[in-house]
DNA sequence: ATGACCTGACCATCAGGA
């Protein structure tokens, strides 16, 4: 008599979406804030800029709407929150000597399967010839060796507002760039040296023009699309694999009161 | 070359952003 053994492989797949956004103030972005939820219901929410110093006010805000969220924040300035389901299994990684007296970066562990998000609020490091530039560049390094340490245990997800215009092309014109920080030869070295741990840049293949995340209140005009591309997800190539969606959420920097940056979102199915 | 515009600090005006 010939036997059978059937083995039922069950692979459950689950749907993450996760938006970045650089607020300038959750304060000043509560109806905003309030609106990206209500409407694209994130399982995840990295907010750079949050200038609150205020733990609870943070969380408190969040929890309105039945998430978790871990911070890190400063008065006036600075500040990160990383907000997610409740459902998910998760810890909180953050790294307090990355963010050297500054809140500028935290990081969740998603536990299955083994996801890093790291948040980050990169420094502007502007004027160049001031301590603030190296500043900037110390800070990126220290960010490259911890994520070189994160990458030998976990799959990876960088994102937030990284303040560096890495290539020409993500500048509508760059030659106004030429003595920022932003694009500076020593910034955009700190950038590519950080992808070249194998980190994909989601949204380096779309078209640049319409990929800008940032339209500086004074200067440019939105409507015009003269932007920069500053914020990014930087992803390990599995997860480039399983993104079925990314977008430049715009239409928030036309509402009323907006931010200067545009929210970015990614869906994955892990 | 400088400022514009927005925010938080705090109440007149400045620091910081990018």
């Amino acid at each position: 008599m010939l036997k059978i053994h059937v083995v039922v492989v069950v692979h459950l797949v689950f749907k993450v979406k996760i938006i970045s956004w650089n607020v300038n103030s959750l304060r000043a972005r509560e109806p905003l804030v309030q609106e990206i939820i209500k409407k694209e219901k994130p399982n995840i929410l990295c907010i750079q800029e949050l200038k609150i110093d205020d733990h609870d006010y943070v969380s408190d805000f969040f929890s309105q709407f039945s998430y978790q969220t871990i911070t890190q924040t400063q008065k006036s300035y600075n500040g990160v929150s990383i907000t997610y389901d409740q459902i998910l299994d998760t810890s909180d990684l953050s790294l307090p000597t990355l963010n050297k007296d500054q809140a500028r970066n935290n990081i969740l562990l998603l536990e299955k399967p083994g996801i890093a998000i790291i948040n980050n609020y990169f420094p502007n490091g502007n004027p160049i010839d001031s301590d603030k530039f190296s500043f900037k560049l110390e800070w990126m390094n220290e960010l490259y060796e911890n994520i070189k340490k994160l990458k030998d245990k976990y799959e990876i997800i960088v994102t937030g507002d990284f303040n560096v215009i890495p290539e020409d092309n993500d500048a509508h014109d760059i030659k106004g760039y030429k003595k920022d920080a932003l694009a500076q030869p020593e910034s955009r070295k700190e950038f590519f040296k950080l992808r070249n741990l194998d980190l994909l840049d989601v949204f380096e293949n779309e078209n640049k023009k319409s990929s800008y995340t940032f339209f500086d209140y004074k200067t440019y005009k939105f409507g015009k699309e003269e932007g920069i591309r500053i914020d990014f997800f930087l992803v390990t190539p599995f997860l480039k694999n399983k993104i079925m969606n990314k977008k430049v959420l715009k239409e928030y920097r036309e509402m009323e009161r907006p931010s200067d940056h545009c929210p970015i979102l990614i869906e994955l199915n892990i």
